[in-house]
DNA sequence: TACAGTCCCATGATATCCCATAAATGCCCA
DNA sequence: TGGGCATTTATGGGATATCATGGGACTGTA
């Protein structure tokens, strides 16, 4: 599965193109469908991203009748409706739908942010803005590199 | 799982550059990303670090709802989010990024601290000043090798 | 005709690759 | 046990490739 790590800031030209970081592409370069997913996310100014793949596995989910609940269906189908398909050009851009950039207040540069297995694109200023809200609490908690998830714990004995 | 150990001061060329130990590049040796992830760190002076695993680890487990509590995950975000890789190039050495350089207060050399499943890069000074700091305190506890924890430790009998 | 979306090529900055060297380390054999 | 040889490391610097970005030309559409 893709990896995404990392925030990377690019420039929206006045075509709206941005080119997705490398590191991104590389992470989709053996992918059938060379470019990304996008949809509208539920942080203000901030666009959700993730790899075709991805999207192809909710959707392939739908046709189980085990695999989500009713709820969940609801949420991952209206996920698909509103997600757009967006090609890399030659140079590995994309061209942002207007309407994402005007909902996520995104205009002159855009900043990829990975969170794993998918990246947000967002405003740079109001990501530094929640940024500057959470640092400090999350230091605070001690989060780190060391914070694994249950199942990669050690075990206690 | 990597298990770094030990001191090691490495300098810090004109173009950001240094040198990985090669003890511990040898804990990676077998792992598909030759390289390392590095993050802010909650001590100042200093760098977060570990192998890519670890991350993909940490990454995968966000597809769990069971793996993390709510706050668990997005503090897990947040950190993948916060991270750079840095591959190895073909002499064992990495590029700090300029943002850690300068958040660290790193310049000239870097020391390399290994804490276990993870590392730290330290400016000297700062780490020596840390080392003080702590080391009458660790007498005071008796801290030594002794410290098994609770799962290791021998049964009362 | 206007407009938006593609495709193509150009360019400067940056990161990566490659080779060279000196020091440190480990190894072998007497 | 110790000397000497061979590797591995850490480091420096130049050459090369990649990346992000800009802009022109072409195409289909309203």
């Amino acid at each position: 599965m893709a990896t995404f790590v990392g925030s990377y800031e690019n420039k929206v030209d006045a075509k709206g193109r941005v080119s997705v970081p490398a590191r991104f592409r590389d992470e989709i370069r053996d992918q059938s469908y060379q470019g990304i997913v996008v949809s509208p996310s539920a942080d203000p100014g901030a666009i959700d991203a993730c790899d075709y793949i991805r999207l192809t596995d909710v959707s392939a989910g739908l046709d189980d009748p085990d695999l989500y609940t009713p709820e969940e269906r609801l949420r991952a189908e209206r996920i698909i409706a509103r997600s757009t398909l967006l090609p890399f050009d030659e140079n590995g851009r994309v061209q942002l739908p207007q309407s994402l950039i005007a909902q996520a207040g995104i205009e002159g540069m855009a900043l990829f942010t990975g969170i794993g297995p998918t990246f947000q694109i967002w405003h740079p200023d109001r990501r530094a803005a929640f940024e500057a809200e959470t640092f400090d609490r999350d230091q605070a908690a001690g989060a780190s590199l060391r914070l694994l998830p249950k199942g990669k714990r050690p075990p206690a004995s």
